[in-house]
Formats: C-alpha cells, sequence, structure tokens
DNA sequence: TAATATAGTTGTTAGTAGCAACGATAGGGG
DNA sequence: CCCCTATCGTTGCTACTAACAACTATATTA
C-alpha cells in the first residue's frame, strides 16, 4: 500500500531527501522537543543540535539572532550556547561593531559533528522516503511545513498570542 | 505545486485526518518533545497531553505501563503524573489486585479537556491535508511513521542500544 | 519465614524554558 | 559633554522533563 514503483535512479532524490529533513528540522525545532540529553551516539541534545546548524549556516551570529532563529528566549540561548562551549563545539567572540555583542562561531570539532550527524540523518531519510513517488515527497515535505506553522501558531511563537498576554477572548 | 484536485467531499479524509494525527502525534512523543510550559490556550504541555491520551485511551492503567507507552522513566512518569493530579486532571486509584500498584484515571475535567484539543487539532489537520491526494495523505501519514521509527531507533529506545551500554563498536 | 522481585516514590543531577533583574555599552538630546 | 534611554548578553529564579539510583512497601517464591 502506498507504494509506487520504484525509482531509485531519480536525480530528485537528493534534493526531496535534503528538504524532507529540513521540514523535519523545523518542526522538531518548534515543537521544542526535548531530548534524551543526547543524539543516541552524539554527545548533543536535539537543541544543542539546532543551534550548531544554525551558528554553522548562519555564519558567526549574535545571540540575539540565534534564539530568534531557534525561537527560544535570549537567557535560554544563552545557556545553551555556555553547554556549547563546555563541549568545545563553539566559541563565543567579541563583535567588533558592538562591544556588547557577542558573535557565536563554530570550532572546528563542532562543524566536524555537524557534518556527520547531518550526512547520516540525510542518508537515512532517503531510504525512507526512497520508494515514494517524488510528488508524494514533495507533497510529505509540504505537509510537515504546514504542521510547522500550524504548531508554531499554536505555540504562540511570532503571533499576538505570545506579546499581548490575556487581552484577547480567549488567547488565540 | 502538489495541489491536486479538490476532494472536500472525500469520505476517508476524517480517516486520514486522524491517521495523521495518531502518527504526528508519535513522532512528537517519540521525539520528546519539549513544551512551551502549556499548549497555547490549554494548560497543559505536550507531555502531560501525550500522557493524558494514553490514559483515556488505554483506560485506568498503572504507572509502568503508561511510562512504556510514553517511553519514560517510570519516575518521570510519576512525576508527570504529579502534576496533572495537582492539575485535576487525574487521579491516582489504588489496585485492588495489588496494593503496592496504582491505576491511573482521567478526571472529568481531563476527559474534557482532552476531547477539546483532540477535536481542535484533527479539525486543524484536515484542513491541512484538504487538498492533497488519498493517497499523499496515506503515504505522507506512512512517512511520519517511518520518521517516529527511525528517532526511536536513534534515541535508542527499545533497542539494544539503550539495555546494553558501551558493548557494541560504537553504540549503534 | 527468609530471600527475592516488583510497584511506585523520592533524591539527585542536568538540560530546557521563560520572565525578571542586572551590568555594560551604544546612541540621542539637551 | 553628560544624562537618559535603548539594547546586548548574563544571571537569578522557578518549573518541567528526563534519567539513574536508592528507598519503601507489598507480593511472590523458596
Amino acid at each position: 500500500m502506498a507504494q509506487h514503483s520504484k525509482n531509485a535512479n531519480d536525480p530528485s532524490l537528493d534534493t526531496h531527501a535534503h528538504e524532507l529533513y529540513e521540514a523535519l528540522n523545523q518542526l522538531v525545532r518548534i515543537y521544542q522537543f526535548r531530548d534524551r540529553d543526547r543524539i543516541c551516539c552524539y554527545d548533543v541534545s536535539v537543541t544543542q543540535c539546532s543551534a550548531l546548524e544554525v551558528i554553522i549556516e548562519k555564519g558567526p551570529l549574535r545571540l540575539q539572532a540565534l534564539a530568534e532563529q531557534l525561537f527560544l528566549d535570549k537567557s535560554t540561548a544563552s545557556r545553551v550556547i555556555d553547554t556549547l562551549v563546555r563541549k568545545d563545539y563553539v566559541t563565543r567572540l567579541k563583535d567588533p561593531e558592538d562591544s556588547r555583542a557577542i558573535l557565536i562561531e563554530a570550532t572546528t570539532a563542532g562543524r566536524k559533528l555537524f557534518t556527520r550527524i547531518h550526512t547520516e540523518l540525510v542518508e537515512e531519510q532517503k531510504e525512507m522516503i526512497a520508494d515514494f513517488a517524488p510528488d508524494v515527497r514533495v507533497a510529505a515535505t509540504e505537509l510537515l511545513h504546514r504542521l510547522a506553522g500550524a504548531a508554531s501558531q499554536r505555540m504562540g511563537v511570532n503571533t499576538s498570542c505570545s506579546t499581548e498576554k490575556s487581552s484577547g477572548p480567549g488567547c488565540c
């Protein structure tokens, strides 16, 4: 059931797998998934891994920017960074443009770790969707995006619900 | 893109929406999604909501059984129940068959709350997949199941990885 | 009855989360 | 130029989630 013809030699499979990974990541990030204190073999939690990803992909960035990307309070982001610094996956640099600010950058170890995790997960995803037709893959990814969007609204992220408290008729 | 013909009057839409909800719930449960201390308008966290669901759907059940359903340690489950009892959504009953054990049951308030959340989320899901073809809905749900399965393996839930520690060649 | 096993709770540690308060720096107006 | 305000990040506080270990109480077995 739901098994279409095998398209193992489909060049868009990589893209689909990557988009799916991205969508799931976003879903998970919004849902603020609590770890089991490490992702199996890797000594980082899911939140830490998400933070590492943002830091690597968005270059050196400020704490506030990181917090926004992760939908976290800056205090929480600061403490996540504390842990990642302690584990030597990121470093705090002084921002030359603003001495109040810091720039967070991944260390070599951090990049190495993330590459390992990323590669492995994308590979896993690829296997998972290999037997789906391309349009189904796209649709499933789109669905995950929608789920993330809906959840973010429900959780009051970036909505009037979170900024104005107890003002409207029953929150959302 | 990925938009098929409108099948608003599709009787399987309800089923699909429900299955999707189930799959997402499982995904989220495995991923141990951390709350934002409440699901928007409802005063329960996601973990608490999952616990409530299991308690309602599996009837009065013991702590150990609940913990297994949620892939939690019994101590964690015990504390989750503490919170739900304090909020008056569940009660601890003595198990007549074993005085060591307890039976956890939902209160009227708990059932009412869960029904409200469940109805709302299923409705949201329905809207979300309304423009997908039925086979795509099935495939997407299947995909979520696979994601949950893969994640559970990765997290070491119910695998040799978690029971035997540091025995194999590199964990998983 | 004694030894062992099981059910649930509590102690402890740690990560995640948010709000509030704080110190430090930046920028604007008098 | 200095004060006022805004912003940046950290720290204090509380709470939830999570696991492991130790503990109490009851049940089962030898």
